[in-house]
DNA sequence: GTCTATAGTTCGATAGAC
DNA sequence: GTCTATCGAACTATAGAC
């Protein structure tokens, strides 16, 4: 038994500091997490934070990189394996677009408010959008466009960017409902949440469709 | 002509301290907004800050204090001329509920921001959110289990907290649905805006208690 | 790769004149 | 009410030993 008694001491430094980092800065948010709360958490010294990510920002992004990697990665197999024809094709691009953030491949709740930051923050996460979650988007919202024809492309973005709303209330404050309706704080469910967040953003887009096609005709 | 051609400046010195904690806020967040910042755009000394709000959680809390009041006494005042025994009673609520935060009573995209930011922030947010947001909330998730007979409070209190997700989307980045499909930066309707997302909320929480009682029956 | 020590800046808050 | 001046703390980043 020489192995420390702590697991996550025998992570590699880098690996330590890029957990404590999302732990602080969902916390805390970019500007309240401080470098040494980071170092003390992981357990290192301050300065090995920059030798290793060499910035503040750079580990920001760091940290984001690593986990909106999986999650994308994890999203678009799901998606391929969608027919696009199909009648429910809308309930399983949703699934596959809402299930990886809030399962393993989304990191827990740390990173699930990084994440949910990402859409409200300022200009630097505004470019972490861009640069990680842009392109996944857009191959969505084209599958959403093939499967509703007769949709213009502005209302299947804007049915997208409520879903993301949606699955962003969610993932940054899974407990408000039930603290709304006065429920016990008893653990949550992940099939039922994703069930209902599917059957919500699905509902929602096909009647925001129907609603256009209504009007403009 | 002895009046000041900056039109802000005939305001008492308090409510341009407000005006420009809102929009330094919303730019950086609370950590990152800075009060030598705040008391420049507002062309005041620093001091005057403390003597109007005591400290930075007191200039904050203040900014949110002014929008979300009338925010939810438009709301209210919107609700309460529902009738909850129409077929279209849902989406009245939803628009009560999501047309102010986008109207004049929601105070522009400054305001926007950290009313997004509260729904996905820490500690401090979060406190805010329960002392301004969470009366209001309970009053329409009351009047849309009314609205819908049958719906479970839980998935009525989902319903509505995807809701609230779908608005701090449209309320923090109005501009990524038009820039995911390559449209022009345009000027957004507001009321096109507002119908379309009424109508996604509406389908959506409508979708939500439809597959709850599927699979519960 | 990891550490200690510290430079240099910026921060929130306060004191006191007017 | 509004200003100037400043204190003490906390911050990011770097230098240099090991």
């Amino acid at each position: 038994m020489n192995q420390p008694a702590d697991p996550s001491r025998i992570l590699p430094a880098r690996d330590r500091i890029l957990n404590a980092a999302e732990v602080v800065f969902s916390e805390d948010g970019f500007s309240g997490a401080a470098m040494k709360a980071i170092s003390q958490r992981a357990e290192v010294a301050q300065g090995l934070l920059h030798y290793h990510f060499a910035s503040k920002d750079g580990l920001y992004a760091a940290v984001i990189a690593r986990r909106s990697g999986r999650i994308n990665a994890e999203r678009i197999a799901r998606l391929e394996k969608v027919d696009l024809a199909a009648p429910d094709a809308v309930e399983r691009i949703m699934d596959a677009l809402l299930r990886p953030p809030l399962g393993p491949a989304g990191g827990g709740r740390a990173y699930g408010r990084i994440f949910a930051g990402l859409l409200v923050g300022g200009e630097r996460d505004r470019a972490m959008v861009t640069e990680h979650y842009d392109p996944t988007a857009r191959r969505f919202i084209e599958a959403l466009s093939r499967a509703c024809p007769g949709a213009s492309a502005q209302v299947v973005a804007w049915g997208y960017s409520f879903a993301i709303g949606a699955l962003v209330a969610t993932v940054a404050r899974d407990d408000r409902p039930g603290r709304l309706v006065g429920a016990g704080t008893g653990a949550l469910d992940i099939d039922a949440i994703v069930a209902r967040l599917v059957s919500f953003a699905s509902g929602g887009i096909r009647a925001a469709i129907a609603a256009e096609r209504g009007s403009t005709t």
